[in-house]
DNA sequence: ACGACACATAAGCATACACTTATGTGTCGC
DNA sequence: GCGACACATAAGTGTATGCTTATGTGTCGT
């Protein structure tokens, strides 16, 4: 299932600081690394487990390689929480707003 | 931390299907229970689980525990979700319309 | 071609997770 | 009070997860 994949990647606290430094913009696997106290071969198992939920995707730029936020990955989020909407409180209204200023 | 709690929750396929009959309206645990095919113990872990997380609340009612979608729970996911809606492409505009209708 | 570098993969290990069966707790009807 | 019922908790077990060290793969500069 694809979103037991996205939660299961989400679930790991790691895993979301990285997923939350490629908000801020495109890194490779060594920045990423820096900040957090963590081997090379465990951010690059994280970055495959983010990989293959869709989450992040990866580009070969000579012998770095480049990952960011795969916008299909947040979209799968959003249309998971939209069935919910029914349950959002009122005070969400706030991010209601930040959605729809993204749209202009 | 309480998006570790919440995204564990929700990484359980079992949890989501709890979950989203919970969408549905309050249900008490044998209610949950049927479709699904897990033992009594078991929906009471996974119960416990989504209650930790947040996700769900209960209330008490005779000898039968009513559980419902807990919107602090949702309103979480949302926040979490709005810093990266720099990331949201363009064909989820439906969402946000829908999040829109909803606070009418 | 060679060593250095960036990253991925393999293998092993300790812990966490989801399940099971067994039992405990609380409420109902009689 | 007592048995039946709804649910929670305890204890044990197989598997998944995240880490480690070791090694493999590909690219760069010289």
């Amino acid at each position: 299932m694809v979103d037991t994949d996205i939660f299961k990647a989400l679930a790991d606290p790691t895993r979301r600081k990285v997923f939350e430094k490629l908000a801020g913009g495109s890194l490779n696997a060594s920045a990423l690394r820096d900040g957090l106290e963590i081997s090379q071969p465990a951010m690059s198992q994280h970055l495959a487990v983010l990989r293959a939920a869709g989450l992040v995707r990866e580009q070969r730029q000579g012998r770095f390689v480049n990952y960011e936020v795969d916008p299909d990955g947040i979209a799968s989020i959003g249309t998971w929480l939209a069935r919910y909407r029914a349950y959002w409180p009122k005070r969400i209204e706030a991010l209601s707003d930040l959605l729809k200023d993204m749209d202009q």
